[in-house]
DNA sequence: GCCGTTTTCGGCCCGACTGTTTTCAGTCG
C-alpha cells in the first residue's frame, strides 16, 4: 500500500527527530521536517526520479536528494543509520509522551540510561530521577500522567465524532454572556478525516467567564493547563483547547488556530519578507509596530498579497504557490451538491423505508437521488431479482409525489474476488446507475486487488466504484492496490470514483483523491446513508473532496440533472 | 540543510504556559 514517497517521508522525519534529540541545529531539524512533508505529498512517485529530478521537489536540495537516491538504490541511508546507532529507537519513542520533548529525552538517556517509555516509568517509581537537573517532583508527576494518557487515549478519532463534540462545546460557549463569537478551528476546520484534538476560539472582552464555562463543561474530565487566555482540558474522547481573544483579533486568531502548522510557517515567512510580522494578534508593520490587519481572515491574507485560502487546502501542499499565481481551485461546496447517488433502504441493510429516505432527501433540497440497495451476491442482504424489480416499481410510482426531484433506481453491486459483479448484463441494463464496491476478501495481494478493481471498471454497467479502498477508520486498513493502475482504468473506461462521505470511511481518502484528480477523473460524493440522519454526512465527503482540490466540474453529483443523465446513458 | 524581487551568505515563525532556572529553557500548538 505504502508508496516509496511515504516510506522516505517517514525516514526523513525520523532523521529530523534524531537530529533534535542529539541536540543538532534546530534549523536543520526544520528543513528535514519540511522535506519529509514535501516528499510525502509529492504527486509523482519518487522511485523513478534521479538526483536532479529529486532536487526539483520543494525543500529537497543536494544533500537530501543524495540521501533519497541512496535509499532508492541501497534501501538504507548511512547517516540515518549512524544516528540510529547513537540513539535507541525507544528514546525517540519517549518524545511521544506529552510534556517530554527531545531535550529531556536525551538527558534521560544520557544521565540515566532510560531508553523506553517502560524504563522511564520504572525509573520514576524507583526514584532514579531524583537530583537530575530540570526534573523536579512536578515534572515526575507530569511524566507519569503523560505515560498514562499515552497508553489510554493518544488516539485520533474520525471527524464525525469530533465534530459532534466541537459543535456542542461551541454552542455552549456562544451562549455565555459577553461572548462575541465562537468557532472551532484546527484540523476540524480543515476537515481532516481524523482529529487528534479540538481547537476552539472565542472572542470577548473578558476571558474569565468563558474560561470558567469551558472548564466546567460536563464533558471535561481534567484541566491540563489554564492561563489568562488559553486553556486545555481533556474529555473522554479528545483534548480540547480554548483560546480567548479580543474581538478585533478574530481574523488573525482564526487564521492562526486553523493551521496547519506548516501553512502558518509559510504565511509568517511571507510576512517577514514583506517587513511584516504575523501572529495570532494580527499583521504588524515591523518598523513602526503598527497593527495593519486582524479583524477578518481575508484582511490577513490580503496583507500577505494572497487571496483568502479555504481551510481544507491549508497544508502547505501547494496552496501557497497556487494562491500567489491566482490559481487556487474553485472548490466544490456543500451548496453545490445537487443529489445523493448512494443510499440504502430497509429492503436490504438500511433502517428507513424507501418513502422515508426519499422524503428526507427531498427535504435537503436535492434535485435527484439514487436508491442503491445491495445486490444478491452480498448474501446476507437477501436481495432477489423480484425484490429489485418490485422496488423499481415503487420508485417509479413515487416519482409523481416529487415533481421537483428525480428518483433514480440503482444498485450497489458487489465486486467479487475476480472482479465480477452481480447480475447479467441484461438485468443490469434496467438500472439507472450502478455503484460497485468491494465488501469482502480485503486481504488479496496487490496484483489480485488491482485486477479485481480494473475488471469492475471495465464492466460497461458500472458507473461508480463505491468506497474504493474499503477502509474503516480505526477498524479496517485500506486494501492494497496499485492505485495508479486503477486510476488509468477509470480514465480509460469513464468510471467515476466515489468519495464515500460516511465519517468513518471517507473513502477515497483525500490524498488518493488528489492523485486521482491529477488523472482527470470524475467523482461522486455520496452519503452511503443507511438511515435518515446519515444523509447529513455529505458535508464530510465534501470536506474530503475539498482537501483533494476538487472543483464542481469533477463531481458528477454537482451537475444539473440533464448532464448527469447524459453521463449515465453513455 | 535550504533558499534568494534586499541576500550564493546569512538568515531561518511566533507566542502561551509550565516548572524550576533566581532570569529562562523546554514543550506545545
Amino acid at each position: 500500500m505504502e508508496r516509496l514517497n511515504d516510506e522516505v517521508a517517514d525516514l526523513l522525519q525520523e532523521y529530523a527527530d534524531l537530529i533534535a534529540i542529539t541536540g543538532g541545529d534546530a534549523f536543520k531539524v526544520r528543513v528535514y521536517e519540511k522535506a519529509a512533508r514535501s516528499v510525502g505529498g509529492y504527486s509523482q512517485d519518487i522511485s523513478g526520479l534521479d538526483e536532479r529530478a529529486l532536487r526539483g521537489i520543494p525543500n529537497v536540495g543536494a544533500s537530501i536528494a543524495a540521501k533519497i537516491d541512496e535509499y532508492v538504490h541501497t534501501r538504507a541511508i548511512h547517516q540515518l543509520e549512524e544516528l540510529r546507532a547513537r540513539v535507541p529507537a525507544g528514546v525517540r519513542q519517549l518524545t511521544t509522551v506529552p510534556t517530554l520533548g527531545p531535550k529531556k529525552a536525551m538527558v534521560l538517556y544520557q544521565e540515566r540510561g532510560i531508553d523506553s517509555v517502560e524504563s522511564l516509568e520504572r525509573a520514576i517509581h524507583a526514584g532514579e530521577l531524583q537530583g537530575l537537573h530540570g526534573f523536579g517532583a512536578k515534572t515526575e508527576e507530569n511524566l507519569l500522567h503523560g505515560i498514562q494518557v499515552l497508553s489510554k487515549a493518544g488516539r485520533r478519532v474520525h471527524i464525525g465524532l469530533a465534530m459532534g463534540l466541537a459543535e456542542d462545546i461551541v454552542a455552549r460557549l456562544a451562549a455565555v454572556p459577553g461572548c462575541d463569537r465562537c468557532a472551532y478551528a484546527g484540523s476540524l476546520r480543515r476537515m481532516k478525516d481524523t482529529i487528534g484534538d479540538i481547537d476552539v476560539l472565542a472572542a470577548g472582552d473578558d476571558s474569565a467567564p468563558l474560561m470558567a464555562a469551558f472548564t466546567s463543561l460536563s464533558c471535561v474530565t481534567e484541566v491540563i493547563a489554564r492561563g489568562e487566555t488559553k486553556c486545555s482540558v481533556r474529555t473522554p474522547t479528545l483534548q480540547v483547547d480554548l483560546r480567548v481573544v479580543a474581538r478585533d483579533s478574530w481574523g488573525a486568531a482564526l487564521q492562526y488556530f486553523t493551521g496547519s502548522k506548516a501553512h502558518n510557517i509559510r504565511t509568517r515567512e511571507i510576512a517577514v519578507h514583506r517587513k511584516l510580522k504575523l501572529s495570532e494578534y494580527g499583521v504588524f508593520d515591523v518598523t513602526s509596530g503598527d497593527l495593519i490587519a486582524s479583524a477578518r481572515e481575508e484582511d490577513v491574507y490580503e496583507m500577505l498579497g494572497l487571496p483568502w485560502i479555504p481551510p481544507p487546502l491549508r497544508e502547505d501542499s501547494g496552496e501557497i504557490e497556487a494562491a500567489m499565481l491566482g490559481e487556487l481551485p474553485d472548490l466544490v461546496t456543500s451548496a453545490g451538491i445537487r443529489g445523493d447517488l448512494h443510499i440504502h433502504t430497509d429492503l436490504t441493510d438500511g433502517l428507513a423505508s424507501l418513502e422515508e429516505m426519499v422524503a428526507a432527501a427531498s427535504a435537503l433540497g436535492y434535485a435527484y437521488v439514487a436508491v442503491t440497495d445491495h445486490a444478491p451476491n452480498l448474501y446476507m442482504q437477501r436481495m432477489t431479482d423480484a425484490k429489485a424489480l418490485d422496488q423499481r416499481g415503487q420508485v417509479r410510482r413515487l416519482r409523481d409525489a416529487y415533481p421537483g426531484m428525480a428518483l433514480l433506481h440503482g444498485a450497489e453491486l458487489n465486486i467479487g474476488p475476480d472482479g465480477d459483479v452481480d447480475w447479467p448484463p441484461e438485468f443490469l441494463a434496467g438500472f439507472d446507475l450502478c455503484v460497485a464496491s468491494v465488501h469482502s476478501h480485503f486481504t488479496q495481494s496487490r496484483a489480485e486487488m488491482t485486477r479485481r478493481l480494473v475488471r469492475a471498471c471495465e464492466n460497461p454497467y458500472v458507473t461508480i466504484i463505491g468506497h474504493p479502498t474499503g477502509r474503516v477508520i480505526g477498524r479496517r486498513e485500506p486494501v492494497d492496490a496499485d492505485w495508479e493502475e486503477v486510476f488509468r482504468a477509470c480514465a480509460r473506461t469513464g468510471t467515476a470514483l466515489e468519495i464515500d462521505a460516511f465519517p468513518d470511511r471517507l473513502d477515497l481518502p483525500a490524498g488518493l483523491a488528489r492523485r486521482a484528480r491529477d488523472h482527470g477523473l470524475l467523482f461522486s460524493i455520496a452519503s452511503d446513508a443507511h438511515a435518515v440522519p446519515h444523509l447529513a454526512g455529505m458535508r464530510y465527503g465534501v470536506g474530503t473532496a475539498q482537501r483533494a482540490w476538487l472543483d464542481p466540474d469533477h463531481v458528477i453529483n454537482t451537475w444539473p440533472l440533464p448532464r448527469l443523465l447524459e453521463f449515465l446513458r453513455r
